[in-house]
Order: structure tokens, then sequence, then C-alpha cells
DNA sequence: ATCGGAAGCA
DNA sequence: TGCTTCCGAT
């Protein structure tokens, strides 16, 4: 019995046949899966990924538009090929998309609307359930798949990094990556094998699991961290670019240091290049041609998805931070968005709401009681970037002066629908608060008397929290309905009232403005789903809204974006941000206390809400692709970026 | 062209 | 579980 497979076949170079010919006849181990025990047969878009890496396949398959967007030029040939990875001589187009629309309700790919053949992968979703990114063991398929270390060309450390800034479940230092050396004998090209099991940490490697571990995490930590950071200077660049005249600043980043092995904890950079993938060009007509004035962003990565072909699980991204093409931005925000997820910011001071996309990596504060000001929230700290594997729902155990103003608009709303996953990318506008400003039908309190009356309300809110002490309604029993309600618990009170404020139609007819409001702005319990965790902006001094007023306009085109954009776009939440922050001088200090400068340097750090979101279940699944659509429900994260505590919010007001 | 239900297969 | 196959609807 010939026991060959497909697999083998490709493994030992035989072709099945060569892309163009007619569909052949197969012989018998053709039609034989190579799937065996222990390893899966490779997956679509794992399949897609390996064509788009691939030169040779470029008018077939391509990069196209929007990070993440391709376009198959040849749906037949794509096909074919794709039936004949999969032994599948019967392939076609039809059948193939049918798979790629599963991919739809996975949230791995979603279609261009309006483009024939053009699809986009969710990296967002990718990376999630893909990680950890960094893995010890990396394997190595040959020039066109890269390893894991040199998809981690890592950008080099900022200058303001610290080496001790990351603290992730109270680690106090970071754990040095291993050293090259220690990655694992490269795997020859051609084995398609699902590393889920095989790249374990510490299996491949002398050192102790655990110690692996720690570093995997860290690793994992520092590179979201470091595309947060990208992500929030983009993301700031390209708002600045919208809303300021144009021009440049001639430098948003400091040259970076290059620093020994010693002292850079992501010393990927120091590979060889010659193990650096290539990633397709993500030029496309839907970029900007953009000034030279822009690409003095000294470290703007060519960003490209990778997947680690030999793994068959991780998918990674290449940095170039050398090769800073104006072209490489738009994807490289995408990129960071795809970590940063979904951020919103409702209420923050008026400097930290303009410093908010400032956030750096080498800021982010996991263990908050290094801020001397004032004790922050305990308990863990969750892995907003870094989720723990696998992600899990946890409590907040004490969200004691969490008061949460979380403006939740229909826009919001559907953002998270399938409806609109053509955004996948997209990060929800930031709602200031200080300022509360109407978006999208939210009700505003500008004026003076609402504002009073809206600080009245927060303020119960506030008092109303467990750990106040202050469990009675100052609100003075507006209505018999909330004196009836003394004796349920607080929590669920505000459940209630959250709820019922949910259900009032927007517009017309609604209630007293400022009680809508904070109904519906203040939630201040954390939901089973939810997590706190905080995020210190990073210093002013790094680049300034006056340096960023010269991004001149092309990175607006650069986002195609425009106020009828059907999901908030990060440039336009950005952009209310900004204009927020710019606005400092009208608004009241926050924290009389510290000095400007002071507050500068060292931004309070802000409470960023984590929230664990179900997907939304896709609507009526039929009765036998029920358990299917439950397969595919995963978790995503939304994160919602709250104030550090609520003396900067009141004491603004 | 695209979508998605349904059933089957490994 | 991840498709493959088929097919009616849009």
């Amino acid at each position: 019995m010939q026991q060959c497979t497909c697999a083998d076949k490709l493994k030992s170079g035989i072709p099945l046949w060569r892309p163009g010919e007619a569909a052949p006849r197969l012989p018998e181990w053709a039609y034989k899966s190579e799937s065996s025990p222990g390893s899966r047969q490779i997956q679509l878009w794992h399949f897609i990924l390996e064509l788009l890496q691939k030169e040779e396949f470029r008018d077939v398959i391509a990069w196209q538009g929007d990070y993440g967007e391709f376009v198959i030029k040849d749906p037949d040939e794509v096909a074919r090929l794709w039936g004949m990875r999969k032994c599948k001589p019967h392939m076609n187009y039809d059948k193939l998309s049918r798979a790629l629309r599963y991919y739809y309700n996975k949230r791995i790919l979603h279609k261009t609307k309006g483009k024939r053949f053009t699809y986009k992968f969710n990296f967002n979703k990718l990376i999630l359930v893909n990680y950890p990114v960094l893995d010890v063991d990396c394997g190595y398929y040959g020039p066109h798949f890269p390893t894991c270390e040199a998809a981690m060309q890592y950008p080099r450390p900022m200058p303001t990094l610290p080496s001790n800034v990351m603290m992730m479940d109270g680690a106090a230092a970071p754990i040095p990556p291993a050293a090259p050396q220690a990655v694992p004998a490269r795997r020859p090209r051609g084995s398609v094998s699902d590393s889920s099991e095989e790249s374990a940490p510490g299996d491949h490697t002398a050192e102790d699991g655990a110690a692996a571990h720690a570093r995997l995490h860290y690793n994992h930590t520092m590179l979201q961290a470091h595309m947060y950071d990208r992500h929030l200077q983009m993301q700031e660049a390209q708002q600045q670019s919208m809303f300021r005249p144009s021009h440049r600043p001639p430098c948003l980043i400091p040259e970076p240091l290059r620093l020994g092995p010693a002292s850079d904890p992501m010393a990927f950079h120091q590979l060889p290049r010659d193990h650096a993938f290539q990633p397709p060009k993500i030029h496309s007509e839907s970029l900007p041609s953009t000034p030279s004035s822009l690409s003095d962003y000294s470290s703007s990565p060519q960003c490209s998805p990778m997947f680690d072909t030999a793994s068959g699980t991780r998918f990674s991204f290449n940095f170039n931070f050398n090769a800073g093409s104006p072209f490489d931005r738009k994807p490289h925000q995408d990129l960071r968005s795809a970590f940063t997820t979904h951020v919103r910011v409702s209420s923050v001071d008026g400097e930290d709401k303009a410093r908010l996309q400032e956030v750096s990596p080498g800021r982010i504060t996991i263990d908050p009681t290094k801020d001397g000001r004032r004790e922050r929230s305990p308990g863990r700290m969750p892995g907003l970037l870094s989720p723990p594997r696998p992600m899990e729902r946890v409590r907040s155990r004490s969200p004691q002066r969490f008061v949460p103003k979380v403006v939740k608009t229909e826009e919001e709303d559907e953002k998270y629908t399938r409806g609109s996953s053509s955004q996948f990318l997209a990060v929800p506008r930031l709602l200031p608060m200080a300022r509360r400003h109407s978006v999208d039908g939210c009700i505003t309190s500008e004026n003076n008397e609402e504002g009073a009356r809206d600080r009245r309300q927060r303020w119960s809110v506030s008092d109303m929290l467990p750990d106040t002490g202050k469990a009675v309604d100052q609100e003075g029993g507006q209505n018999d309905e909330e004196g009836k309600d003394k004796s349920i618990p607080i929590k669920l009170r505000f459940k209630r009232k959250y709820s019922q404020s949910q259900e009032q139609p927007e517009g017309q007819d609604a209630p007293a403005p400022a009680a809508a409001e904070t109904a519906r702005v203040v939630r201040p319990w954390l939901d089973d789903d939810e997590r706190v965790t905080t995020v210190r902006p990073r210093p002013r001094a790094f680049s300034t809204p006056a340096e960023l007023s010269n991004q001149n306009s092309s990175a607006n085109q650069q986002e195609k974006l425009t106020p009828s954009s059907t999901a908030p776009s990060a440039a336009s939440s950005m952009g209310d941000l900004r204009r927020e922050g710019s606005q400092e001088d009208s608004i009241p200090q926050g924290d009389a206390a510290r000095s400007r400068a002071d507050r500068r340097k060292n931004p309070h750090p802000l409470h960023v809400r984590v929230k664990v979101e179900q997907e939304e279940e896709p609507a009526t699944p039929s009765s036998r692709n029920l358990a299917h659509h439950v397969r595919h429900y995963r978790p995503q994260i939304l994160i919602k970026e709250e104030p550090e505590d609520l003396d900067d919010v009141f004491a603004s007001e």
C-alpha cells in the first residue's frame, strides 16, 4: 500500500502538478489526505498567506489596498493551487470561496466589499488567536519563510524605553530574551506540521520551562507594547494631519539608540538580515503619495504579516525599521491597531487627554504602585498588552476607584457586530470626558447648568461606589423608584439604571439629559468580562502637539477617512482627543498640586478597562451549524480607557 | 460575484 | 474541526 501522502510528495519535491496545467488525473496518493494523527492539514488561510509571500504568485494573488487586504487575481489558479495542496483536484473558486466565507464568522477574513476577489485579513484576530507571537521555538522554512527571530526584526528600543518598565504579573525586571544561538535547529522546508504541540516553550531548548515561558511572555509583551506605542504615534501623526495645518516635525522619534545585546531586551535586530522576510509590497492605490516630510519617521517599519508556516499556528510580522518607506505607515498603523484593538478614552483631564495617544510601551505600567502619588487599583493587572494564555475571563476584584464613563453609542454597538466587520481594525473614537461633546447622538452637557447637574450626577455615582463608604444616594431620591431601590444592592441598582438608560431611545423625548447621560455614561462596576489595567501616558516631551501639527494632509488620504465613515476611525478619534487636548488652557487644571511641567514628565496613569468581549453570535445559526458557530465563538478584547482617578476628572470641571 | 444553509467527509 | 460539496438566493 502506498502510504505516500500529499505532504510526502511536497516534502520530496515531487510536484502534484504544475500550476497552469489542466487538472490532472491524480495518482492514487493524491486522493489521500495528507493529514495524519498529530499533524493537521494546512489551513486555507495559512495557504493564502503562503502564496502571498511568494514572489512567483504575485500574478495569482497579491497584497493590495489596505493592510491585510489581498486580491485574488486569478481565482481559478488559486483554487487549483489550493486543491493541489489539499489533494482536492476538483477544487474550484466556488468551493474555495465558500471556505473563505467561513472565515468571516471566525473573523479571520472579511470581504472587501465592492472589490472583486478581494478579501482582507483580520490580523487583529489572528494575533490574538495565535498568541503568543513569539516563541522560543522558531521553525525555519527556508528563505521565504521567516524564522520568528527574523520576523522579529524588532524595532530598536526607543531611547526612552527604560529597561524595567515592563512589569508583567509582578515581575520586577524583564527577562532577557534567549540568545539567538538558543534558537533550535531549523526545520527543513516542506515539513507541514502543526507546531502547536511541538513548539511549546522549552520543548526544544535547554532552558527551563518557567524561564522560557517567562521570556516568551516578556517578548510578547514587549512586542505588543512597542506596537502599541507605534500605533499611538501613528494615530497621533495622522490625527494631527487631519486637524492641523500641514507641516511636519523634523523627527517624531529620535534616532534609535543602538543598544548592545545586554541592554537590548529585544536584540532580534542583530540577527542576520538574510533571514528577514521581504514583505510583499503593501503599496497600493489606496495609499497616499506621501511627501518626503513624512519619511523622517526614523523607525517606520516595513511591516508585513507573516505566518510561521513551520509552526502552522503562529503569526507574526516583519519589522524592518531601516526600510522606512512612507508607504509603510498605513500597514504599520493597522498593525498596531491590531494590538491596541479598541481604545476609548472617556474621561481624562485635559493634559492626559492631550497625551493619551502618546502612551508608550515603555510606560505601560502594570504595577501601578510605582507611582507614589497615590494608590492605584489593586489586584492583578490583566494582560491588556499581554493577554494571558489561554484567554481568561478575569473579574477585577476591586474596582473601587474605578469610575468608568463609557459613552456607548449606537455606532460602537454596531461596530462590534458582524454587520460592520469591515472595520476590524478601527479604533473607536475617544470620548473626552472633562468636556463631553455630543457624539453621534449622545447627549451632551456642555452648558453650565447641565454641567453642574451632570457633576452632581457623577458625584452621586461615585458616592455609590462600594468603597466610598457613602453608599447613600445623594441624588436625594429623585424619584420614588429610586427610593424603593435602596434595598437593592448598589451594583444591581446601577446595573438596572444603566440598562434602563440603554433602552432609552436616543434623541427625541429623552429624559433629563444629565440623568440620562449619567446613567448611560457612568458604569461604575466591572462586568464579569471586564478587567482593569493601568497605562501611563508617555511624557509629553516626546512629541508635542506643536511638533505634530506639522503633519501634512497626506495621512488623511492614507487613511481614506471621511467624517462619514461608517466606523469610527482612529484618526477621528484621536482628532476628538487632540482637539480636546489642545484646549487645555481652557480646561482647569485637574491636578493643581502638580506643575504643568511635572505633569508633562509624569503624566498620570490611566486606568484601562479591558473587556474580554464575546463576539456577537452570528444571527440565526442553523440547527446544524449552531455547534459550528459556537465553535467559532471567540473572545475579543475591548480596551476602554479610564481616568486614573476621579480627582483629576472632577477637579478639572 | 457573493452569500450562507445544509450535509458530508476525514 | 476545517473544510468540501452542493445549491438556492441575492
